[in-house]
DNA sequence: GACCTATTTGGCAAATTAGCAAAATATCAA
DNA sequence: TTGATATTTTGCTAATTTGCCAAATAGGTC
């Protein structure tokens, strides 16, 4: 409800910042896992036994969330814990989620 | 601030769903568009000369638009007006602009 | 060293992309 | 009906991107 803290985006970098992070969440399998962090941070491990793929893969899926600010990863022993960085974008969810059902 | 009205999204289909949503926004110049919707309707023409691509380039970025959900059209005339259905959006946009000037 | 966790790299086939041009459609007006 | 204007649809291209896995590499612990 409250206004812009910032400017809205102008340049052409600015759009293309923009889309580069809703880029990084045009796939299920990484809205699964931002949707997951939203309840506190996970190891890599349990990420991908959630969404089921080969560990690799889940481990690049992070590493595009990380490029664009959306989650950050912290090593503790041999694990590498990561965490929503921007739990605004839950807010979003709620006001996406009727996408679909709308008439 | 407020908590979301509905449940978050579990099946695959709802994080597909959530995906492609996204996936609309991961183009600069459909963002381009969205932003400049943010301050009222505007006709194809104009939504051309903003974005600086054939019309029917730019016609086929609002079909992408329409079909999550994000644009409504409503014809008037010869002329057809494009409105942003989801003003959250530009809460997000918010939320999303200081990803690249984080530490 | 062995062992565990995670990342990086390389490769692949498939899908998607953005863009334009040309044809088609819609609305209005003369 | 003809014509003008506004928009959409279709067909096409070339280029990029995608998601995935397997193998190799790296970091940490014991």
């Amino acid at each position: 409800m409250k206004a812009c803290s910032t400017a809205k985006p102008t340049t052409k970098a600015d759009f293309r910042r923009v889309a580069d992070v809703f880029k990084a969440l045009s796939n299920p399998s990484r809205v699964m896992i931002v949707n997951a962090l939203a309840d506190g941070e996970h190891c890599v491990a349990d990420l991908t036994s959630l969404v089921q793929l080969d560990i690799s893969t889940v481990s690049n899926h992070l590493s595009v969330l990380r490029s664009v600010g959306i989650v950050t990863d912290e090593r503790r022993g041999t694990q590498v814990f990561y965490t929503l960085r921007k739990p605004c974008l839950m807010n979003l969810f709620c006001c996406l989620e009727d996408f679909h059902s709308n008439e």
